[in-house]
Formats: C-alpha cells, sequence, structure tokens
DNA sequence: GTGAAAGCGCTAACAT
DNA sequence: ATGTTAGCGCTTTCAC
C-alpha cells in the first residue's frame, strides 16, 4: 500500500479511500491511484484491514461438522457456504469425526481466528467450553444435534417423534419383532431415534427385546455383519428400523435375499433406494434446509439479535416405498 | 494482553513469551502469567499475531471446488482438511458451479485472507488470472482437473485413457450403437472423457454417430430424459456410457426396465451400484486419494519446493459388475 | 530474565 | 480533497 502510494505520490490514506471507494477523493486522484494499483498488481491485506477496522469483524464463520466427506454434512455445509457467500463471508470448515477433544480443538482454532460466529454439529462430549465463546461475543448455532450444557440456537429435525413413527408404522404393517440398528447410543440424534423406537414398542404394548437391538455401529460394514448376526438368531426379526443411511445400507448388505420377506425402515434417504428390490421406505430429512436455517439464525445473531436461544425442529417426511410395507 | 500484563504485573513481552512457551521465563513469573490468563480467560488472537510474525504465513488454506455439496467433492474435501489438521493449518472452503465469475471472486477473497496455499478444481473458465496469485508467492494446486492458462502442479485421474477402455469393453461385448451421456464439455474431465469415447470407437472402426452423443447434462433428471429420447430412437443404443455417477443414475432412471438389455457402464462408482439389478459396472476413482494428492503437493511448496510444476495421474479401476457385460 | 520501542498493513478520528 | 496521528493485538529487535 505504501508503494502504491509512492507510485501515485498520494499518501496512504488516500489509497485506502480509493480501495474503499470513498467519495471524496479528486477523479484524476483516484485515477493516478487506480493506475498505480493495476501497475504494481497491489491487493489489499483483508487481515490487516479487520484488524483495525470498526467492530473487529473478520467477515468469516467456521462450520463444525462430524464428517464433511458424509453426504448429509457436506450437503449442510454447501447451504452453509452459499448463504455465507451472499453475505459477502467466508466459511473455516472442520471435521471432528466425534472427537469431543478434535472439536475443541478445531471451535478454539476457529476463535482463535476471530471468526464472526459459528455452526457447530456436536459431538457426544460435553460443549460447555463453547460457554466461553458465547461468552466473548461469538454466536453460536448448533445444527443436527443439540449441545449439552449450552443453551444456544438450535436446529434439528423431530427425530423421536419421526422414529416412533416409522416404527409405528412396522407394527401397523403386523411386525411384533422389530429390530434397531443404531450407531453410538451417545450421539444426541441416536438417542432421540432409539427413544422413538422405544415409544412406539411401548404404545403398542410390544416388550423391549435387548436381543434385537443393536447400537455402536459405526459404518456400513457394521450393520451388515450385526444384520447377519440378527437373522441368524433362532427367532429372527420380521422387521428392522435403521436409525441412518449407513445402516440401512448395511442392513440391506446384511439381508441379502431375506431383504424380499423382512420389513425395512430406515432414517434418512439415499440415492437409489427407489431403484433397489425392494424400494426402501424410509425417513427422510433435508440436510441442506438445516444449514440453511442454522445459517439464517447465525447471521440474525450476528446482525445483532440477542433474544433468548431459539430451537427450530424440522419436520421429516415418511417415504413409503415398499420395503417397509411388507407385512409379518 | 495487556489486561493480563497488568494483572500479572509484568509487560506484554512476558505475556507473549508464555504463550509461546519461550524457555528464558523464570518459574514463577510464568505461573503468574498463566494464573492471569486463566483468570481473564484471555484467548491469543492468531490474526494480529501472524500479521506480525516472520513469514507472514496465516496457517491457513483455501480450498475450492465445484460443488462441496456433491459427494466427490466432499470425500476430495474431508482428505484435504484431514491434512491439513495434521500440520495446524485451517481450511477456507469455497464451491463454484462451475461459474467462472464465482471462482475469481472466491480466489480472491482467500487471497486477501492472506493463505499460504490453494487447492482449486478449475472452472471451464480460464486460470491465467490465478498467475497474479502464484506470482505473489501464494502456491496453488489444481485437483481433478487441469487448468487453463497456467502451469502449476496438478493431480487427476486417467480420464481419457479409462473412458477408453470402459467403452473398448461394450466395443468387446458386441456392442456397435454405444451412446455417450456426458455433462458439458467445456469441463476438463468431461472433454477428456468423451474424447476416450472416440479413441474407442475409432480403434474400433465404429462411426462417431451425433445422435448418439448428449452432452451439457447438468442433472440426474437431465441425464434421465436423454436417456429416454435415446430410447425413443428409432433405432436405439444397445450399450451407454455415462460420463459421472450422477449421469449414469439417470440413464438408470432413463432405461427403466430396458436396463435389464441395454448394456451400461459408467465413470465412478457410487454406493449400492452392487445392488442394483443389473449391478452397474463402473470406472472407479478415489477422490479422497485426490485431495491427499494434491495436498501433500500443496505442502511440499509451502516448505519451500519450488522445482517445476508436476501433473500427478491417478489409476482408475475398472468393475465389473454385470451392467457393462451384457452382450449386444 | 525482562522490558521498551518499533512496526506488521491497514483504518478511525481528527486535522488541514 | 487530502494528510497526519494514533492504534488494532501481537511479535521482533535490541537494550538492560
Amino acid at each position: 500500500m505504501r508503494d502504491v502510494a509512492a507510485a501515485a505520490g498520494v499518501s496512504v490514506m488516500t489509497v485506502s479511500r480509493v480501495m474503499n471507494g470513498a467519495a471524496s477523493v479528486a477523479r484524476d486522484t483516484a485515477a493516478r491511484v487506480e493506475q498505480a494499483i493495476a501497475d504494481l498488481g497491489y491487493r489489499r491485506n483483508d487481515i490487516a484491514r479487520h484488524l483495525r477496522q470498526k467492530g473487529q469483524i473478520s467477515r468469516t464463520i467456521g462450520l463444525v461438522v462430524d464428517d464433511l466427506g458424509n453426504p448429509f454434512y457436506s450437503a449442510l455445509a454447501r447451504a452453509v457456504e452459499d448463504a455465507a457467500y451472499r453475505r459477502g463471508y467466508l466459511v473455516l470448515v472442520g471435521s471432528t469425526n466425534d472427537d469431543p477433544y478434535r472439536e475443541r480443538e478445531v471451535v478454539t482454532a476457529f476463535s482463535a481466528r476471530q471468526v464472526d460466529g459459528l455452526i457447530v454439529v456436536p459431538t457426544s462430549g460435553n460443549q460447555a467450553f463453547l460457554s466461553a465463546q458465547l461468552a466473548m461475543g461469538t454466536p453460536i448455532v448448533c445444527a443436527d444435534r443439540t449441545a449439552r450444557g449450552l443453551d444456544v440456537d438450535t436446529v434439528t429435525v423431530d427425530n423421536r417423534d419421526a422414529a416412533m413413527r416409522a416404527v409405528a408404522h412396522l407394527v401397523d404393517h403386523g411386525h411384533r419383532r422389530i429390530a434397531y440398528l443404531g450407531d453410538q447410543r451417545s450421539i444426541w440424534t441416536l438417542k432421540e431415534r432409539y427413544a422413538g423406537y422405544r415409544d412406539a414398542l411401548a404404545a403398542a404394548d410390544l416388550p423391549l427385546d435387548r436381543d434385537l437391538t443393536c447400537h455402536g455401529l459405526r459404518s456400513r460394514a457394521d450393520a451388515a455383519a450385526a444384520m447377519a448376526g440378527l437373522m441368524a438368531l433362532d427367532d429372527p426379526p420380521t422387521a428392522v428400523f435403521a436409525s441412518n443411511d449407513l445402516i440401512t445400507m448395511g442392513a440391506i448388505d446384511g439381508l441379502g435375499d431375506a431383504g424380499r420377506r423382512v420389513a425395512l425402515v430406515g432414517f434418512d434417504d439415499f440415492p437409489l433406494a427407489d431403484k433397489l428390490s425392494p424400494p426402501v421406505t424410509v425417513v427422510s430429512q433435508d440436510p441442506a434446509t438445516i444449514g440453511a436455517t442454522a445459517a439464517q439464525l447465525l447471521f440474525s445473531r450476528i446482525d445483532g439479535n440477542n433474544g433468548p436461544a431459539r430451537w427450530v425442529m424440522l419436520l421429516t417426511r415418511f417415504v413409503a416405498r415398499g420395503s417397509g410395507e411388507i407385512r409379518a
């Protein structure tokens, strides 16, 4: 900037004014400065700019998800990025792998970079440490899952109720032995979905059979193995509720030909679910809407809204395609 | 930091030393400072730190992809993020939607934020403008596609050759009317794949029938419609080469029951490809490896390597599952 | 072992 | 319409 000023024969302040499109610069002075900028290929250092600028804003938000490589979270991330782009904000991303330690590291690094706000998919750990950032004036919004030990804006779907309806649907089709396949119970969404599963059983006066519930399935392969194990029981289930997309695919792998007689309902829709035989009945949620809503809540805070924390519950859609309508 | 210094009764310099773990601080002084830091909940401002620090590094890299919401690019992004995390770097992400204007905006914004390096999936526009960043000392690596008008490190797969072999596979199974379904030809990868398609036809002395080639398919629905159109021809194709995962799915949609007699090979593997009937034969590439390799090249530049530009060509894998082995 | 002064690149506030 | 001064929060350099 000093070089530009020297080249144009003005002070750095005038260069600053030109860069910011200030009106109070003579046309020919501005032209000289523009020329110098072009000649020297000068680009403003936005970091230094924000350091001094009023309000200390960095025009950057941080997005912390479980796994950016998971299509669910990448769809969410894309929606956040679009909202940020429209407002002239940049997005820092980080994955936690549901590891509370890494979550803390990432959030801390983002805060040290002075992000103006944070959208977080909380891990199963405790998020009380986030209250420090909150106290420092950095707004936080939780997406997909609620935080533990923290009272902030949150966007989720109606996990428990949706799971309950899905399982009730299986009950309505005559099933009494309905298996549950799920990821770690420590994750909020899975706890909710499992609760919904039990709600539906209770409502139908069905017993909760521990032999039919599998938790902690971290991958499609895990789910396939668990499903195969269930089918090897003396009295195998006649229906299955799979609590996320990966697990649903694993269940399909594990069922093999038995997929034609065993009913299946999965949480999360996925491409080609309608092309399988039988086509897969699912509870569908929209990650892009979750991300867009979270961004909207965050920017309202950045814009100064400091009302009480809001919890936006988005509705899921039940999509009957065939696999969930197989009768007992 | 000033507050901490005051609370501990030392100068800001000593606080700085403690924050950086300098050895030359008396044990009890350090303890007093640590205490003050804890009491006041002080967190260092990394932005200000990097502004003054030797070498002016920001420990941030920028990642520009076509669409972060596309599982292919999100897998790539995840690999980049992991590599960055291991080195203590943060990642700014941006999507271009293959819009050269947005590409330029995003890259410019990243550069203004003083990123230490850039991994870019180039749009179909011209990337000559990137030479400005390159000249300013910001290393750039292209991933998935090559850049136009720019000589930088690049990671791609053997698109043309892989496409050629895929189509040759169809020829080997007796097909003479092989359709091509592709996205915009202006995109480098698609240009290459289309060239491979023509290579295979030429090698088999088959004519290039314009009626059997469809370009510019931007979505699964586009591809479905194009496929249906092809099947409505008087003399429909007996085989199809689909040039990416979305288009392969669309082709499956468009084929419907004809999928049992019309052979299909797709570029890109996708979940459940093996569960369809018939299971889908594909050319499989690994986006995570592309991302990891790009990160490796970028960090080698950040570490000072300034040798000539490298082009790493990763190999694809041909996965025969059934749909590609249907005979004419 | 500690501190004072200077400055990274920029802009706010007040000159002129 | 333009320049001067001060300072954002930190680190470098050099002094003690």
